[in-house]
DNA sequence: TTGTATGCGTTATCAA
DNA sequence: TTGATAACGCATACAA
C-alpha cells in the first residue's frame, strides 16, 4: 500500500513540493504568500488524493514529535484514569498526544521507560514516578526533554524540575484530627510501600500528626501494604486478632482508597461493624469510595485537575521559547467525611 | 541540546555509520558478520556517548512505527484499564507500544481519531469503537493499517477485519434465565445508547431472551442511559414511581455495571431493599461491582483477556508476511451471581 | 508568488 | 568484514 506524499499532491496540482508544504502548514497565519488560485488547486488535490501529512517525516524534520509521555504506577487504580483524562484534555488543545507508560508497580518497567522515552524522542514527560532515581530523571533533562513531576519526588535532589503537588501534610493532619475528634486514640496505619515516595511520605505525616495530637506512635499498629487491594485481608486480621483488647485499634487509616476499601471489606467479613467498632479512612477519593457501604471517609485529591495542571504546565514550557522557569503548583485537597468514620 | 547520532558513534569508534547500524540491529541473530573486535569498539562508543537510536528516523526509514493504537470509549470506566493492561502486555512482548485513544464517548472525537491514526503512521489499530462508520474503518484498512475489532461491529459490512467477541447472546440469556428462575416476571432494562453497537445489541438480546422465557416485552420497562453513572437516578425514579403497583418491575437489568451500580445506589437511597423488593443485575463485572452492597450479580467479560487476545492477534498479523486471514476469536463470558438478585 | 536544494537520522543495497 | 550511497517524507533558507 502506497500512501500519497506531498510530491503526489504537488504533481497533481502542478506545483512544487515546497508550495504544497507552505499551503498545508499555513494555518490561516500571517504570511499568506500564496495566490488564492494555487491554494485552491492544491487543496483540491489534497482532498482528491486523501493526502495525510506524515507525522514521522515531519517529526524528523522539525525535531519535535508532539508526543508527551505520562508515567503512572497502576492504571487499574481508578485514580489514574481521571488523571489521564485531565492530562489528555490539556494536551489535546495544543495538538499534542499522550503516550501512557503504565509500570504496573514494577521498578524495572519504570526504569526501562526512560530508554523508551529517550528513543521515541518524546518532547516532554509527566512523571508520577515511584522508583526513578535522580540519575534517571537527569538523563531525561539532559536530553532536552521537558519534565514535570507529580507529587513531591524530584526537586529536592537539585533537579530543576517543576512539580505539581497536593498538600498531603495538612490533608492527612486534618484526617487524623477528624479521627481524634471522634474520640479515637488508637489509630492504625496501613501504609504503602515505604520505598515509594507517597508511601513513605504519608507514613511520616501520619506519625507527625499523631504526636501533634498527643498520641503515642505504636509500631504494632502499622502494617505495610502495596497500594493495591490484594493482601489487605491478612494485614487487617493481624491488626485485630494479634493484639490484646486494650491495644486494638479503633480506627484504621489506609494510605490509599484501594487499600481502605479492602480494609472495610475485610472487617465486614470478619464481623466487625464499621465505623461503630472500627473506623476506616483512606486517601484519594476515587469514585468507588462513594459507592461502598459504609461510604469511605477520605481525602479528595482531584486527579483530573492534577493531570490537567501538569500537562498545561508542561505544554507551556514546551511552547515557549525561553528556558522554562521551575514552577511549583499546588492543587488543593479536600477532606471528604462520609460514613466510615 | 544535541543528542548523539550513529554518526557520532561511528566517528568515535573509527568505523562507518553502516557498521554501527549493523551492530546495533544485530540482536544476536544469524548473520553475525562483524568482527568481535569492531563490535566491542562500537559498543564501547555507544555506552560512552549514551547513544539512543532515534526511533523517528528508524520509523521513517523502515516504514514502520512499532505503534499500535487502541480506541476506547471511556477510560474512566474501570472495564477499560483492564483491557488496556491486557493489550499492553501483549504489545510489550513484541516491542510495540500502545497509543491510547480515549474518545470520552464523543462521536466527533472518535471520528477525528481516524485522521490522527493515519497521520501518525500507526501500524495497527484495535477498535472498541462505538461510532465509527464503515467508511472510517475502510480508510484505515485501505491505508494498509492492520485492524482488529473488539465486539461485533465490523465484519458484517463486508469489511475484512478480524474481531474478538464475547458471546453476549448466551450471556444475557443466562442472566435473564437466572432472574426468571428467581421468580421475576417484570424485568426492566436500563439500556445503553441505542446508537452504539453494545447498547443496541444488549437491548435486542434482552428482548429475545424475554420472549424465550415467555415474558411480554413492555416498553414502559425500558429506559435509555448513557453507560455512565450520571442520570441513572432519574431513570430509576421513573421506573418505580411512574408505574402502577402491578406494573412496577421486580428486577432491573442494566446494560453495564456502571449503570447497575448507580441503579442500586438510587434504589437504596429511595428506601428500596435490593434484592428483596427489586433485584438488580449488570454487565461487565468490573472490580467495584464486587465491593458494593449488595454485591452485584453480573456477567464477567474478562476485559484483560480481550485486550490481550486483540493485541496478540493484531501483532501476529503485523509480524507475519502473508496477507492476514480474517479470524474470529471468542472470549468466554461468565455468569457471576452475587447478592443483588 | 513560487521553485530548488539541503538535511533531519536511519536502514538497506551494492561494492569493495 | 566493512564502507559509500541512496532513499524515507518533510520543512525551510534561499534563489528566482
Amino acid at each position: 500500500v502506497k500512501r500519497p506524499t506531498q510530491l503526489d499532491v504537488a504533481k497533481k496540482a502542478g506545483v512544487s513540493r515546497a508550495t504544497v508544504s507552505l499551503i498545508i502548514n499555513d494555518q490561516e497565519s500571517s504570511n499568506v504568500r500564496i495566490s488564492e488560485e494555487t491554494r485552491q488547486r492544491v487543496q483540491a488535490a489534497v482532498a482528491e488524493l486523501g493526502y495525510q501529512p506524515n507525522l514521522i517525516a515531519q517529526s524528523l524534520r522539525r525535531q519535535r514529535t508532539n508526543l508527551v509521555a505520562l508515567l503512572i504506577p497502576d492504571i487499574t487504580n481508578p485514580y489514574y484514569p481521571l488523571l489521564i483524562r485531565g492530562a489528555q484534555n490539556a494536551a489535546d488543545q495544543h495538538d499534542y498526544q499522550l503516550l501512557i507508560y503504565d509500570s504496573d508497580d514494577s521498578p524495572a518497567r519504570e526504569h526501562s521507560f526512560v530508554d523508551s522515552i529517550l528513543r521515541r524522542r518524546v518532547d516532554g514527560v509527566i512523571l508520577q514516578s515511584f522508583h526513578l532515581s535522580v540519575e534517571d530523571v537527569s538523563r531525561l533533562v539532559d536530553a532536552g526533554i521537558e519534565v514535570v513531576g507529580l507529587g513531591r519526588i524530584l526537586h529536592e535532589a537539585g533537579l530543576e524540575v517543576s512539580v505539581i503537588t497536593s498538600d498531603h501534610s495538612s490533608a492527612i493532619t486534618a484526617l487524623i484530627k477528624h479521627l481524634v475528634e471522634k474520640g479515637h486514640r488508637r489509630i492504625a496505619h496501613i501504609a504503602g510501600p515505604l520505598d515509594t515516595p507517597p508511601g513513605l511520605e504519608r507514613m511520616q505525616i501520619f506519625r507527625e500528626a499523631l504526636s501533634q495530637y498527643g498520641l503515642q506512635y505504636d509500631p504494632n499498629l502499622v502494617k505495610i501494604g502495596t497500594f493495591r487491594g490484594e493482601g489487605i485481608a491478612e494485614l487487617v486480621k493481624s491488626l485485630v486478632f494479634d493484639l490484646p483488647d486494650d491495644a486494638r485499634p479503633t480506627a484504621i487509616f489506609a494510605a490509599n482508597d484501594l487499600m481502605a476499601i479492602e480494609t472495610i471489606r475485610s472487617l465486614t467479613s470478619l464481623g466487625y461493624q464499621v465505623p461503630d467498632e472500627i473506623a476506616v479512612c483512606g486517601f484519594d477519593d476515587i469514585p468507588p469510595s462513594a459507592w461502598i457501604t459504609p461510604a469511605l471517609t477520605t481525602v479528595g485529591q482531584n486527579p483530573y485537575e492534577q493531570g490537567k495542571q501538569a500537562a498545561s504546565l508542561l505544554l507551556q514550557h514546551l511552547l515557549s521559547d525561553e528556558k522554562s522557569q521551575v514552577e511549583n503548583i499546588n492543587v488543593p485537597y479536600q477532606l471528604v467525611v462520609r460514613d466510615s468514620t
